[in-house]
DNA sequence: TTGCAAAACTTGTATATACAAATTATAATA
DNA sequence: TATTATAATTTGTATATACAAGTTTTGCAA
């Protein structure tokens, strides 16, 4: 994949932090000294560098350098925008993606109002479940408007929606918004999903945008609460 | 408060945002106009807007403008660093807090893990719940390094020991690793909080840290599932 | 040796320039 | 009028310079 300059750099210096070249503690070298080593400025190394920073890499010290912090702990990064694929490969789980519905509809009044679309627009409605070792752990129930993302198929969905979209559509997954609470279980969930007794499970409502800031998606994550995990790096904005 | 040039430009745009001068779908004027109403360079116009973008205002689009977003619909920012009193004054709810315990202890072995220090270094721990509205609804109990942090008092603990930290003793919080997760009730649950017959609570354990890097506090906050919820604005990184 | 001051080093901020890439507005043409 | 090509606008990337602010090292003096 063609990058520009300081991800692709940022990509080297994450590579070379999980390889243990540098180690939680330790400082990497100083902007100066990266700018040789990659030949580039200074401004494109800290913008690489910030990046570090924001994603939990390092911290930036002004007068000492950028310390290499310890990024592992956390070592199921749930936060930020990740497909369950993507997440699973990471893993390497045994998982399974069971699909159970896959219609078009017009866009009923909960989920338009969810969406901000138009009432004739038609969406996917997707219901699947991901299967972890044999259990049904998680129930996702996915809307999305049909005029952006056509051409789903079981297959698709079976496999990453994500990938289909950004590789085969070429359009650009760009941010989210999530809300996580915890719901009492529903008849579907208790259908779908193998609760053990359960009487709660962990729904992660999300507001998936396109780098146009279009609305295109809204999901609904049910996740059994004793495999239920987020882990999130945060950093302090003053006001 | 004293800041740079532009975090104080991006505080003023935030500002505007939120009074609705700017709304969701508009465009805010170009880098360019907004170099001439600030009297400043590009670059820290673009610093200001990227900031914006990062917490979730404005929408950057190559060739078009920044597009703002509808930064409203989360009124209940939970997410990223802030303090109990900090949210609840945002909020404006009745609460109090109250202080259970606030005692010096050397740190036992599973604390001492986690916040990665010696066997004789002395940590505060702290219990507190919160009160919303007559109810106990979150424990919270927090480890500090005395060391680091000193002078503590039950005064201090019901206010906002942020505050303290900060605007005290001077030093500066800055990021804070945080992982979510669904546990069952405890017997110190039982008695501290109103738990009305829920059997599980929402822990969010966070490890925090200044800004030289170094670990000085780790905190356990176990809310009532009812009363939990979370949210968090994710932009998708590209590997 | 110890303590202090100066220098060197490192990151932070602000400004300027040049060109690339995407979108939008304009003008020319059929 | 409708279409197409061109120009203007807007954001993205890369580079360069100058100085500020904090930390570490160096070296001098007592």
């Amino acid at each position: 994949m063609v990058k520009n300059k300081y991800t692709s750099i940022y990509s080297k210096l994450v590579l070379l932090i999980e390889e243990g070249k540098y180690e939680p503690g330790d400082t990497l070298p100083s902007e100066h000294e990266l700018c040789a080593q990659f030949d580039t400025s200074r401004e494109t190394i800290r913008k690489s560098l910030n990046l570090l920073a924001q994603n939990g890499y390092i911290q930036k010290v002004r007068g000492k350098g950028s310390v290499v912090l310890d990024h592992s702990k956390f070592e199921f990064p749930v936060s930020g925008l990740t497909s369950f694929k993507e997440l699973a490969n990471q893993l390497g789980k045994d998982f399974q993606t069971h699909v159970h519905e896959l219609v078009v509809q017009q866009a009923d009044s909960p989920v338009r109002e969810r969406l901000n679309c138009k009432k004739t627009d038609n969406l996917w409605k997707i219901t699947r479940t991901r299967v972890i070792a044999g259990e049904g752990i998680i129930l996702d129930k996915d809307y999305i408007r049909q005029d952006i993302v056509p051409g789903l198929t079981k297959s698709i969905c079976e496999n990453s929606i994500y990938d289909y979209i950004e590789n085969q559509l070429q359009l650009e997954i760009s941010f989210a918004k999530k809300e996580i609470i915890v719901e009492t279980v529903t008849e579907e969930d208790q259908q779908l999903l193998d609760l053990q007794g359960h009487q709660q499970v962990v729904v992660i409502r999300s507001y998936v945008y396109l780098s146009d800031a279009t609305l295109f998606q809204f999901t609904e994550s049910r996740h059994r609460p004793d495999k239920f995990q987020f882990v999130d790096f945060a950093r302090r904005t003053k006001v």
